[in-house]
DNA sequence: GAAGATACGGAGTTACGGTTCCGTTTGTCA
DNA sequence: TGACAAACGGAACCGTAACTCCGTATCTTC
């Protein structure tokens, strides 16, 4: 239901429609390579654009980056509705979500660290969609402390606290994510 | 060993000396209250000297952001010194010893992300003592291993690793950094 | 298919912050 | 204490990158 799509009224020309969604991907690449070095120039050229169109779209570039971080969380969201679906033993489908999640993060590890390392301007765009994957992701908490296979004080809260010390790993060369990973895990595990 | 202090020829002035040792403090301070946006006038200002004389100690703002590197490993270095020489369940003097670490940390949370956002120049400065930390770090966790209260498939390299990933907590507000830490530490005991 | 509205392009502006430069001051040594 | 080198101060410089502006191109609607 958040915004992740169509701030602007409904009626957005075809052609501005076309270059929103361009930009929005070129952003994404772009800060797959270059991490926070990109440039708005660079997101506009990758998505073959001039940099006004860019900023006809995005007043600015935390918004650019807001945007981004939303759609993060949708898809995130997306996983943890996936994940109630399934049914096996509570603390794996959590874990599996988990894995899912991580693994698509370091798909672009460099766009990731850059939006983390970003102010809270941009993240504060995200609160709605960060709402909702909240509320799904604390079922699947609750299930598998119901089932007594995760430790007891561990809370939604503590999430992208731990989801940005993993991903804060994938950036960087020779550190192992996946070790990480299975050690908090194992943290989790009851 | 390594060149934690003076890289200048044994001889400097008695006043260089001073402002040397003000600069280092300042910008501790000025990074721990003001983080990544922390400018080289604002540590100038802070050690009650002029940017010019800070750029005479250190050639450039990465130059000076290495140097805290170095302390800081420096003084990670001692700790673990220190806990080798404690007797006591192996796991636990480790963990001890990344106790007192993080808690350390913590006190200048800010200055400690700045630094972890940091590039690779300012790193790599700190390579030398890098190494002297790693070894005495190996030497805990052999014993903890041997013990058979350590997993077996942990290694030094994965330290700086989970460390940022703490240390990145703490930065944040409203992070629980020591609920981090526990999780891993359960994660790492067998 | 013409008019008007909407969107585009990209050269130019601007603010910011790291770094330099050089005239002045201070410490050291004989 | 005088002379010289070393160190200092801070205004000015300069590169960078976000953002603006406005003449031009493209859609949409009747």
């Amino acid at each position: 239901m958040p915004a992740t799509d169509s701030p602007q009224p409904r009626t957005m020309r075809a052609d501005a429609r076309r270059n929103r969604e361009a930009i929005l991907v070129a952003a994404k690449a772009a800060f797959a390579a270059q991490g926070d070095e990109t440039q708005m120039d660079d997101v506009a050229a990758r998505a073959g654009v001039g940099v006004g169109t860019v900023y006809r779209h995005f007043p600015t570039k935390e918004a650019l980056m807001g945007e981004m971080v939303c759609r993060k969380f949708a898809l995130i969201a997306e996983h943890a509705r996936e994940g109630l679906l399934q049914d096996g033993e509570p603390f794996e489908v959590f874990a599996a979500v988990l894995w899912r999640n991580c693994e698509a993060t370091a798909q672009d590890a460099a766009a990731q660290d850059a939006l983390m390392r970003a102010g809270d301007a941009v993240w504060d765009q995200a609160h709605d969609v960060m709402a909702e994957m909240h509320g799904l992701v604390q079922q699947l908490i609750d299930r598998a402390q119901t089932a007594g296979t995760m430790r007891a004080d561990f809370s939604v809260q503590d999430m992208p606290m731990l989801m940005c010390g993993v991903s804060s790993a994938m950036a960087h060369e020779g550190w192992d994510w996946r070790r990480h990973m299975e050690i908090v895990l194992d943290g989790l595990r009851r």
